[in-house]
DNA sequence: ACAGTAAGGATTGTTCAACAATTCCACAAG
DNA sequence: CTTGTGGAATTGTTGAACAATCCTTACTGT
């Protein structure tokens, strides 16, 4: 018995590094990229907040059982990008206005803990750095889709900071929810534009190891955010609703 | 169309404070009600870390088919609570140290800001205060099971103060993970029996507004915690694996 | 004795068809 | 205008079937 253990301990530590592989090695099964193929077209707006998925047409579409489809569905519904309702099928949801106020103040705990949490000395963080500079471009650009794009990515990279897997999940996951706040606001440039040059802000404070000093500008960056998110977008939200009880 | 969305604001807000019971009229789906069993189950250790779930057993001793059975696992694995490998099932997970690492590095950020955040005026929190009471009383009869359901509890109720339904469902999650570690432990009294003392302390300031000290206990007890279940945790969670490989 | 392998049995992955349960919609009745 | 009351459409759930994969075991050759 306890041979064995040490054999597994020894398979734990002979390839060092090349367990981070492993997600690419293991196949997904049909529902997982099922629930991929949905989640990119609920991202980019194809399925739009209130719709309803029919199991049977987007079965037939994308030629796969009810049965793997709905625990694609599933899958989607635990990302709360998805709302199922019993006998009534899924919808992609509408967050609400409470949703907006909740997940800001859970972005404010994690992303400012996450900022909060760097060392004191001047560092160099390419890869915030590069997100900043694409949203940069974006702008000059006028690609108003990819300037939000960035600025999410911005926002991914800052959680990062906390070093926590569990962290990084969760910020996807709000951030996934955000975009479905965004279809439905339906401006991503005079939301977004205005906040650029906080973002380089921040990003000083960072590779200056101002922990601190980057967290009180973020803090008020979300705060910001959220206040002018919340206003416009209560009757946005309702309108919605209502739009999907005419239709 | 504008008439409509009168239509249904007036609907909104014709009977106000009815929507909170929507989810009590909304029944749950069988997945739903086979997930909660499983859930308890494993909580309870009925389902020991490492141990296979068969579709076939268990759907006949539930009574479902095994498509529903397997939309279940799906809710469960998305929990960490089982882990799925394609073509050879799903197992009750068994949490790796970087797990224990990691949801504890999580428990510091969530849980210190929602203490962080209580006011600087002395309040009662009777539910938090009841649960530290009971943790008392069962120290006290040598219950040791309900010792660490208690502390659990607690901890629960202290995030709860950040008044976000998200953190809630979070910690939750991680406080059930934490119980698949626990039961590899297997050594509930002298984990959590030492911490008693400190769940006091950590009340006593949280009642007397004092969210930064408050804080700070909390973040030593959750390091100390973190310590102690990391330093025994590593061999156990090895054994545990070796068991399966050997069984 | 031992690594490699081939066959098989068992389990999961996926689909399909069927039926029950529920919701939706239109229309009639009060 | 509200309140039943049908039938059509959709989802909920099951059971069977087959393919794909994994695990075990026995066999092979060295």
């Amino acid at each position: 018995m306890t041979g064995t253990i040490v054999a597994v301990v020894i398979e734990d530590r002979d390839v060092p590094g090349l367990e981070a592989d492993r997600g690419l090695v293991s196949r997904k099964s049909t529902a997982e990229r099922v629930a991929g193929v949905l989640r990119k077209r609920i991202a980019e707006g194809f399925f739009l907040p209130g719709g309803r998925l029919s199991e049977q047409d987007i079965g037939n579409a994308l030629g796969v059982s009810r049965n793997t489809l709905r625990e694609a569905f599933r899958l989607l519904t635990h990302e709360r990008l998805l709302a199922h309702e019993l006998n009534r099928g899924v919808f992609v949801r509408i967050p609400s206005v409470e949703d907006v106020v909740d997940i800001y103040r859970v972005r404010k705990i994690i992303e400012c803990a996450a900022v909060r949490g760097v060392t004191a000395k001047p560092a160099s963080f390419p890869k915030i750095r590069e997100k900043v500079e694409i949203g940069d471009e974006a702008a000059r650009t006028g690609n108003w889709k990819d300037l939000g794009t960035a600025n999410v990515w911005f926002h991914q990279e800052l959680a990062a900071l906390s070093g926590s897997e569990r962290v990084n999940e969760l910020v996807s996951r709000l951030i996934a929810e955000l975009r479905l706040v965004f279809h439905i606001m339906a401006e991503p440039r005079r939301f977004h534009e205005r906040y650029l040059p906080r973002n380089h802000e921040i990003l000083d404070r960072v590779e200056a190891g101002d922990g601190l000093g980057a967290e009180q500008l973020l803090m008020k960056y979300l705060e910001d955010a959220e206040e002018q998110l919340v206003g416009a977008y209560a009757e946005r939200a309702a309108a919605a609703r209502a739009a999907i009880a005419v239709e």
